[in-house]
DNA sequence: GCGACAG
DNA sequence: ATCTTGTCGC
């Protein structure tokens, strides 16, 4: 019976996933000089009363100076299991509930996730795209296997990479944004480049961490809130 | 049945 | 994602 339940659920999950495809542009539908705010998305979860609940905060900086812009975030009970490929019908309420209380407009958008590199390119970089109206990259911290294709490791360098190309089609890739430290997965979210995506998160990186800016301090402040939150 | 499996 | 201390290394 669970059974069948998830078997309709990842049909009807990969219907819409399919018919979103289509409306995917890797071009840049912006000017790079006009970039001027970028947003960081995470999410944290916690267990209460046999319930998963789940925070979800949206960190913007000016792309410029790097200054925290704005800081908001949303929370509530998470309803839709975690299943690998469909990370954006679990988390996606909680992210536009946050994004409703921004008052600023980010002309970017970062994920904690993949975006086209996923198994029907539409992970939740690209799938959050439809709702933001705005361009979004993927940045995951583990690497998503699809048709049996591993990563080539980069070399150890800051910024290097290496494409991850599946079936002759460059879906994203391995980049090592400090040296001496694990490569992030980086790919296209939508209405942007893959070049550009590269070049947006190397520009948000410092010795801090190996993510850049915007999606770290998102993590960071999601546990904070969940202090704040959880167990009450 | 077994292994894989973003967060 | 989350449960968790110390510990190796720059």
């Amino acid at each position: 019976m669970i059974e069948t339940d998830m078997s309709k659920l990842t049909k009807e999950f990969s219907d819409i996933q399919a018919e979103l495809l289509p409306k995917v542009k890797l071009e840049n539908t912006f000017k790079k000089d006009e970039i001027k705010l970028i947003a960081g998305v995470d999410l944290a979860y916690w267990e209460e009363h046999g319930k998963t609940f789940g925070t979800c905060c949206i960190i913007v900086i000016d792309y410029h100076s790097k200054e925290v812009i704005e800081n908001v975030y949303s929370y509530g009970e998470i309803t839709v299991p975690y299943i690998a490929g469909f990370l954006a019908f679990r988390e996606l309420p909680l992210i536009m509930k946050a994004v409703e209380k921004l008052t600023v407009e980010p002309d970017l958008y970062m994920f904690d996730g993949n975006g086209y590199l996923h198994y029907r390119h539409m992970g939740i970089a690209t799938h959050a795209s439809f709702f933001l109206h705005k361009p979004t990259i993927g940045v995951a911290k583990s690497y998503l296997r699809i048709k049996e294709v591993d990563f080539q490791m980069p070399e150890n360098q800051a910024g290097a990479y290496t494409n991850i190309v599946i079936d002759s089609e460059i879906y994203g890739r391995a980049l090592r944004t400090t040296k001496n430290v694990k490569p992030i997965f980086v790919s296209c979210g939508n209405w942007i480049d893959l070049d550009t995506s590269t070049e947006m998160v190397m520009s948000c990186v410092n010795k801090e961490s190996r993510l850049p800016i915007p999606v770290r301090l998102a993590d960071l402040e999601t546990h904070r809130v969940r202090k704040q939150l959880a167990h009450k």
